[in-house]
DNA sequence: GCCGTTTTCGGCCCGACTGTTTTCAGTCG
């Protein structure tokens, strides 16, 4: 058991509880017990989709509350009472000493389940990656029982995969944490402002770090304050105006306190990227003036002496003005043409972050999603929508218990009674679907039930190893279809766990912009399409649609990453569909 | 272990694919 939260006296996240009871589930199976993996599984998914801390519910309401859950009984209750009062759990510990396997890691590992990794445990003593990197490097995978060749290459291809992505985080999942420790540091007074940096203030997929800049009189009060922060487990700086430290989570966070007329600076100086900093130092070069975290320096002969005098620096609009430049968003700052078009006055108006109208991609209780249909709308209300399509999956994928024709009519009809209840509020529930793409590229609801819908969109979620050419043609059948409106999460990754599918993106792109089909911008775990793919949507004209696939009513948070993403990819409120009155938006979908 | 217009027991989202086999176990979505 993790003891850290106990250990830093620190109550126990939900995240920590979600791990704990997905590991227990992962060891049932690993037993071969039926049906209790599936239950502990279902529950880990409930605690993640939860809108509150397992804390606070049961501070609220003791087991009963906790008993709400969907997929609590009796039993994980008070495996979760257990956990919440104690910090740790025996019955987990139990399972963990029977076999001592990093297993939330080992999972991680594409195509390797509970079964082998048992066998991996038992026969060539696998607990973490180190150990299955080795022996699958030495060729003792292959010879397993139930193992080959082709088992052994996926597994290091796994390996190289996770290696990849560690050590970063997913901004979707770091951004709560950030944001809980910028509340915490704007709540001490001394704090006159304060904003985080780096790739996180550029809004990049994924984050290494939080870079925080600070004005304060009172430098070493925010470095006390800061290095006391609850989570933290470790203090690798404590200065005067500087400290690092990092974070039970593994993120690492960084402070600077800056004085005021430099902040503008530091804060241009810390959001880097570099490279966009090195070509506005060159610029301040040849304006024979000097750039660094500290201003914008103009070098003057005072009466026969040189001296350097701060010509801007105090915030960051100054500085790009008195390069000669137009303000440059960070998102944008990453060296791929934006100082060119700063020059030449052609940044494009980006969308904003309060833009969206609605949101065309969502599933309910009807599938897999853990909401109803009302309780869905009425949270898109709450975020400031104005219309959300249901696009629950449909038949092929059994797991989430997909939809065939006669449940897709039943849902119908419970959006148009539940779309009465709320003609006076100004909003509005879409007909849609997630089809599954069939191997052939023929989907998985005939036409004629595709064209009752408002919103059809269609996505891959099978056959991910479908060489580039026949996935490729496989996709393209499908958006040429004249239903279809949307080509969902069109490469298929999931960061940090999956890379893309092969497939030929340019060739996607032509086909959406001949067959007039929306490309979506993915803004959950996946971030599809990514922001060089985006841009080059926009370029040719094919526009998007930013959906958060929320399965739960506290998910359409995720819209903002999505909105990020497409900031990234240099989209304008004209490129993203959803960002259009209701109507406007169904006009432009194929008819 | 959970759940109940099939309610206190007896069901539990399941079909497709892969790589290993030579009829299937494990993984994935």
């Amino acid at each position: 058991m993790d003891l850290y939260a106990y250990r830093y006296n620190r109550k126990v996240t939900n995240e920590e509880i979600e791990k704990i009871l997905r590991d227990i589930g992962e060891y049932l199976a690993m037993q071969e017990v039926p049906f209790k993996p599936r239950a502990y599984e279902k529950v880990a998914d409930s605690v993640s989709e939860l809108g509150e801390e397992l804390t606070e519910t049961y501070e609220r309401g003791g087991s009963k509350a906790l008993r709400e859950i969907p997929g609590v009984g009796a039993s994980i209750a008070e495996h979760i009472e257990e956990l919440l009062k104690t910090g740790r759990l025996k019955y987990y510990e139990q399972l963990k000493k029977a076999t001592p396997v990093d297993l939330s890691t080992l999972t991680n590992v594409e195509s390797l389940g509970p079964k082998k990794i048992k066998i991996l445990y038992e026969k060539l003593h696998v607990r973490n990656l180190v150990d299955l990197e080795r022996v699958a490097n030495a060729g003792k995978i292959a010879k397993l029982p139930g193992f080959g060749g082709k088992s052994e290459e996926k597994i290091l291809k796994g390996i190289e995969f996770l290696k990849r992505s560690s050590g970063r985080f997913l901004i979707v999942h770091a951004m709560s944490e950030i944001r809980a420790i910028e509340r915490y540091l704007r709540s001490v007074k001394e704090v006159e402002q304060l904003e985080v940096a780096g790739s996180v203030r550029r809004r990049k997929e994924t984050v290494g770090d939080a870079d925080i800049l600070v004005i304060s009189n009172h430098p070493k009060v925010i470095m006390d304050h800061f290095t006391a922060m609850p989570g933290v487990v470790n203090v690798a700086a404590h200065g005067e105006t500087r400290s690092a430290v990092k974070m039970k989570s593994g993120l690492n966070v960084d402070i600077r306190v800056v004085p005021r007329e430099s902040y503008g600076a530091a804060l241009n100086y810390f959001t880097g990227s570099k490279e966009h900093n090195v070509e506005m130092r060159k610029i301040a070069i040849r304006k024979g003036l000097k750039l660094n975290e500290y201003g914008l320096f103009a070098l003057k002969e005072i009466r026969g002496r040189k001296d350097e005098v701060k010509v801007a620096g105090e915030n960051e609009e100054g500085i790009y003005e008195t390069l000669g430049l137009h303000y440059i968003e960070p998102e944008l700052r990453e060296m791929t043409g934006e100082i060119e078009a700063s020059v030449a006055g052609k940044l494009p108006h980006l969308i904003g972050y309060g833009d969206l109208l609605g949101d065309l991609q969502t599933q309910t209780t009807w599938t897999d999603g853990s909401s109803s249909i009302t309780e869905m709308a009425r949270a898109a209300m709450d975020a400031g929508l104005e219309y959300i399509a249901i696009t629950d999956h449909t038949k092929r994928l059994a797991m989430t218990g997909g939809l065939d024709v006669p449940r897709l009519i039943l849902q119908g009809k419970e959006i148009d009674a539940i779309n009465l209840k709320f003609k006076t509020k100004n909003f509005r529930i879409l007909k849609g679907t997630e089809c599954d793409i069939l191997k052939d590229g023929s989907l998985d609801l005939p036409d004629e039930a595709l064209k009752t819908l408002d919103v059809v969109g269609v996505s891959v979620h099978s056959l991910f190893n479908l060489p580039e050419p026949e996935q490729t043609a496989r996709i393209v059948k499908a958006i040429s279809n004249p239903h279809v409106d949307i080509l969902f999460h069109p490469t298929g990754r999931r960061i940090g766990k999956r890379g893309p599918y092969p497939v030929d993106i340019d060739a996607v792109i032509r086909a959406a912009k001949e067959t007039g089909t929306v490309l979506e911008v993915n803004a959950s775990d996946r971030l599809d399409l990514k922001d060089e793919h985006i841009r080059k949507c926009v370029h040719v004209g094919v526009k998007l649609a930013i959906n958060s696939d929320a399965h739960a009513i506290h998910e359409f948070t995720d819209l903002e990453f999505g909105i990020a993403q497409a900031r990234r990819g240099w989209a304008e409120k004209k490129d993203i569909i959803n960002a259009w009155p209701v109507e406007k938006m169904l006009g432009f979908l194929k008819r």
